[in-house]
RNA sequence: GUGGAUGUAGCUCAGUUGGUUAGAGCGCCGGAUUGUGAUUCCGGAGGUCGCCGGUUCAAGCCCGGUCUUCCACCCCA
């Protein structure tokens, strides 16, 4: 045991059974995905440096994984750096970092997307709509639900300022969780409602400050949203002004009318005002989930701009979002690509995992696994099976044989405990009759078919 | 990154104020049943008590460090 081997902090091994239902998950997105006219890209786990940092807030760049350079990182260190490092004085951690480190693995797929679509940007046709479903990674502290590597699946529209990517999105978003059978609710908000709000406060400065604390509403209070305003240093007029924000209940078209009567005179309130009537008066009818104004919802990133989504799960117990996404105005800007709306989502499959699980959500049949399992007799026998297995697994029926002519009872055991629904069994007396034993395990009944009939039988 | 818990068999957990040989259930292996799993009965294997150090005649138990998992912040999928 003191030398058991293990992985590192924050990371899983997936067994097969967890594999199948991750599969299951991520498969029904990619349909969705593709029924939406999104394709497929892939990008490197590792970016460059220089690529990830500055994106994510002072906040994210702490929680950047960095990759220690190969090679001689003593003997290519820049000189200065190394003269103060000898001296035993301190170098800056950053400046440190530059040096022993020049990739890093991806945060999300936003970035390198954007990354991506500024390399590529005259291969690529505009609007483009790609899908991306890969692994990211993050030196944050693990907690349930909150791991070092995880999955995301993002899907983004990037090219277009036209709302309807926005109602497209809510649809897919939908679709996704009516096939998962997960009923949930679609929050959405404008950074323009916030940015007016942040307006008419006084303060436009610290919108960032007001909508982080604005965020955590529904988690601590509205008592401790002011007192996380006030130590942000936002003036207690400034929060009496924000205060109408917490009592905007109803339809949409009620909370349009109050919000109207509000911030009606604010330019930048009445664009996030009409583009959020527009989605909603678009958005076709949803099976498994609402949609929601929700003045509260902020979301962390920086870079939003204009809609920004969140969906939470209605069912189970899990805290936090199961899907997010935006509409941000420059994204690749700070790459050298001007003028470049686009509108995104991102679903966390290892949430949803956690929620299917718990509610039971998961098809009892998630395919992958063998069909019927031919029992093993000793080497005549096997050789007879072989040639039926073959036959099976031309009608597409997954089947294995047993390899070794182990006792009955293990072979059974190996069969139960793989799910396999059939076993055949072909020994002396098989054999010679021409005809095949076959086993429901679920049932327990076993009856002698002819070989030919095996097939509607299993099938 | 800050603060707090946790770790004993493959899994879930007992283990008294520090005292000799660390237990249970489930699982695993073998047998009852040489052609039948899940059920029943009988038997068996498996632990340097997360790791390193300290206190003590004596440590699973006390102390320090470290790692893991979990919780609250921060932030987020």
């Amino acid at each position: 045991m003191a030398n058991m081997p293990s992985i590192p902090k924050g990371t899983r091994d997936f067994s097969p059974a967890e594999m199948l239902r991750r599969k299951y998950i991520f498969n029904t997105i990619e349909r969705v995905f593709q029924k939406y006219g999104f394709l497929p890209l892939e990008t490197p786990a590792m970016e460059k440096l220089e690529t990830l940092t500055g994106k994510y807030g002072e906040e994210g760049d702490r929680l950047i994984f960095k990759v220690l350079n190969n090679g001689d990182v003593w003997g290519t260190m820049d000189p200065e750096v190394k003269a103060k490092l000898v001296k035993g004085e301190e170098v800056h951690p950053g400046r440190l970092g530059a040096e022993l480190s020049g990739k890093a693995l991806r945060y999300d797929l936003t970035v390198p997307f954007a990354r991506y679509v500024v390399q590529h940007r005259n291969e690529i046709t505009f609007p483009f709509k790609r899908y991306q479903i890969q692994p990211v990674w993050r030196a944050d502290r693990p907690q349930k639900g909150r791991y070092r590597e995880f999955y995301q699946c993002d899907a983004d529209v990037i090219g277009s300022k036209s709302l309807l990517n926005e109602v497209e999105l809510v649809e897919l978003i939908g679709d996704v969780f009516a096939a998962l059978d997960l009923q949930v609710v679609i929050k959405v908000n404008d950074r323009k409602v916030l940015s007016a709000i942040a307006e008419i406060s006084g303060q436009p400065e610290k919108v960032v400050d007001m909508v982080t604390a604005i965020d955590k509403l529904d988690k601590i209070g509205q008592e401790k949203v002011e007192e996380e305003m006030r130590a942000k240093g936002i003036s207690e007029p400034a929060i009496a002004t924000i205060a109408p924000l917490f009592r905007l209940s109803g339809t949409w078209p009620e909370q349009r009318k109050k919000l109207d009567k509000w911030l009606g005179g604010v330019p930048l309130a009445q664009e996030g005002l009409k583009n959020l009537s527009t989605v909603f008066g678009a958005v076709g009818p949803l099976k498994n989930a609402t949609l929601e104004f929700d003045p509260t919802l902020a979301r962390g990133l920086d870079y939003y701009t204009g809609a920004i989504f969140e969906v939470k799960s209605q069912e189970g117990n899990m805290p936090g979002s199961i899907c997010g996404g935006g509409r941000y105005d420059d994204l690749t800007g700070i790459f050298g690509l001007k003028d470049m709306s686009g509108v995104g989502i991102s679903f966390g499959a290892d949430r949803i995992y956690d929620v299917l699980l718990e509610t039971n959500k998961f098809p009892t049949e998630l395919g992958g696994s063998t069909r019927v399992l031919f029992a093993n007799f000793g080497e005549k026998e096997a050789m007879y099976a072989l040639k039926l297995l073959r036959t099976v697994r031309e009608a597409g029926i997954a089947a294995e044989l047993y390899p070794d002519a182990v006792k009955m009872a293990k072979q059974f055991k190996y069969a139960d405990d793989k799910g396999i629904p059939f076993v055949a069994i072909i020994g002396e007396n098989e054999l010679k009759q021409g005809i095949v034993t076959v086993k429901e395990m679920k049932s327990g009944e076993q009856k002698a078919v002819k070989e030919e009939d095996l097939l509607s039988i299993i099938s």
